[in-house]
DNA sequence: AAATTATTTAAGTATTTGCTTAAATAATTA
DNA sequence: TAATTATTTAAGCAAATACTTAAATAATTT
C-alpha cells in the first residue's frame, strides 16, 4: 500500500490525502463491485429491464423486445451481461426463459428504483 | 403513445405487455434522469470521487489526482461531466477549486455509498 | 508586468459498448 | 423426425468513452 504524497498545491492537507488513499485501499473490492453494478444499471435499456422486473417479477426476452420495441438479440445481450454479473437469474419454462432480479440484489435496486416513482410525482 | 403488441410467443400476456409499455411511457423522464446518473456513478474513477467527497465534504482536482494516482486533466474531465450533470458543485478559493456533492443528490448517493462500507464488513 | 501555480480545454487515439445480421442451440409441435 | 418457435451466440461496425499530451485560462506571487 503506497502512501506517497505528491500534490504540489502548497496548502494541500497531506493527512487528508493519506486518509483518502487508505480509505480507497481498504475498500477496493466493494468499490469495484458496486461501481460495476452501477455501470450495468446505468445503461438505459438495462435500467428499464430492472425497473420492469421489479414491477412484474419476471419477464422473458421476447416480452422485453416487444415492450421496448427493440430486437431480441439486443435484449438478450443485455440480459446476459446482468446474468453474468449475478444481478438477475433465469428460469426455464418450455422454450421460454423467464428472468428475475436475484434476491441478493433486490433491496439495492429497490432503493434506487424507488426514485423513479417519487421523481415522477415531483415533475 | 404506441401500444401495439407484436410478441409472437403464444402464451404472452398482452395485458402485461401493455401495462409495461404504459409504465415506461409515464416515467420516461425520471428513467432517463436516473439511468444517466447511474451511468456517471458507474465509472470507477467517478465512483471513487463521489465516495471521497461524501467522506471529506470537499476536495480539489489536484487532491484527487494525487489520491488516485492519475493525471490532473483526466480527473478534471471526470469532474466536468459530473458538474455538467449537476451532481457536484464547485467553489473557488484563490487558484484552487473545491468540489462537493450538491445537496439535491446527497441522499441518493448516500444510500448507494452506504453499501461500500457494509459490504466491506461482510467480506 | 513576468513567472508560477491550479485548473480547464482541445485534439488525437485506443478501448469499450451496443447495435445489426446471420448462424447456432434448444425445446415444442405437427 | 421435420418444421417451428424462443433464445443465444458470434462477427462486424459505428458511436461513445477515457485516457494522453499540449495549449489555453485564470489567479497568485515575485
Amino acid at each position: 500500500m503506497k502512501l506517497e504524497v505528491s500534490c504540489t498545491r502548497a496548502e494541500a492537507d497531506h493527512q487528508q490525502i493519506i486518509r483518502c488513499k487508505e480509505s480507497l485501499n481498504s475498500n477496493t473490492d466493494s468499490i469495484e463491485d458496486i461501481s460495476r453494478l452501477m455501470a450495468l444499471a446505468g445503461n438505459e435499456v438495462r435500467f428499464k429491464i430492472l425497473f420492469l422486473l421489479q414491477k412484474e417479477f419476471e419477464l422473458c426476452p421476447c416480452d422485453f423486445a416487444d415492450i421496448m420495441e427493440m430486437s431480441v438479440p439486443a435484449v438478450s445481450q443485455h440480459l446476459r451481461k446482468m446474468k453474468d454479473a449475478k444481478i438477475i437469474g433465469a428460469r426455464r419454462e418450455g422454450q421460454t426463459i423467464f428472468y428475475h432480479i436475484l434476491k441478493k440484489n433486490e433491496s439495492f435496486f429497490a432503493a434506487i428504483l424507488t426514485n423513479v416513482q417519487s421523481k415522477r410525482k415531483i415533475a
